[in-house]
DNA sequence: GCTCTCGATGAGATAATATAACACGACGCC
DNA sequence: GGCGTCGTGTTATATTATCTCATCGAGAGC
């Protein structure tokens, strides 16, 4: 597989990943509160994409009192534009970005089958989507690039 | 830029693209009743993607009587996939397709100011996209590529 | 200390998108 | 006729997303 570009960021982990979502945070002039911190925690805590719904649940458990979608939607869309969060479109869900310290379009690989999502970049790939956009004089702000199939635990 | 690929299908347009997708559907063995017309009219008839509600409400309009959504969403199902019509997920829309006969992976150019939705193919891009996904040991079924981003009209 | 402003959150309502459950009629088949 | 399948109608409900306005606390300027 020595023609697969690679990844050779550190995957932020546990608690690190949390420090990492707040340092970038600061680092793009946003606060970092206490609700903040409940979200991303919780956002974390899924290995799977999970909707905004499903994190206002852990969060309220979290936190011991009802939190409203609104304010979830609120900080997830801050999360989002910092690049601490990312969004998959194809399931309305939300993931929690390892690596927000650097930028990349990248290349979600959704299984059907078990939900599980991964995420890959591959800068000649999502480059060459740019390139494509350019050339038919549009101004790409933001790929989004995503695989529905089935993972490797889940073929058949 | 002669180094884009293209795309030389015939564009059905209007009266023959309905003919088109009847012609697809009827030789995937589905049915072309009369309901599934006027769903495709009021679809082909958007410029932009439009939503199963806004197909709903044009397909009653155009019938004389109130269609509810799930008899769209059904049918909207079929179509895409039958290849009909397409899906773009980070609008939550859909859209006709003008050359059901032929199957690629498209990718979306979605202007983020007026909404217009261009649709070109590379197969370039994507089967790299494919690759990538066999190269993670990933099955992919319906990648999905859409560049949210400005058209050439809407740039400042 | 006081007040002003601003950003963050709370609360409730509502909009927009999507699916579920079940009934009914048309049609083909036996 | 009796049965099965398919397409649609109808109603209800689930899920996702946004809007509006109120409140609260931190910091700036005085």
């Amino acid at each position: 597989m020595a023609s697969v570009p690679h990844h050779d960021h550190v995957n932020h982990a546990g608690r690190a990943l949390v420090g990492a979502a707040r340092d970038a945070m600061v680092a793009g002039g946003e606060q970092w509160t206490d609700m903040r911190a409940a979200v991303f925690e919780s956002l974390a805590s899924f290995d799977q994409p999970a909707s905004a719904y499903d994190i206002a649940d852990r969060v309220s458990q979290l936190l011991g009192r009802r939190v409203a979608a609104n304010t979830v939607y609120r900080i997830l869309d801050l999360f989002v534009s910092k690049n601490v969060a990312m969004r998959v479109e194809s399931r309305n869900a939300y993931l929690a970005n390892a690596h927000p310290d650097c930028l990349h379009d990248c290349i979600f690989l959704v299984c059907d089958g078990c939900g599980a999502t991964t995420h890959v970049d591959d800068d000649v790939l999502s480059n060459g989507v740019r390139e494509r956009a350019s050339a038919a004089g549009f101004k790409a702000e933001r790929p989004v690039i995503e695989v529905r199939g089935r993972c490797s635990d889940c073929r058949d």
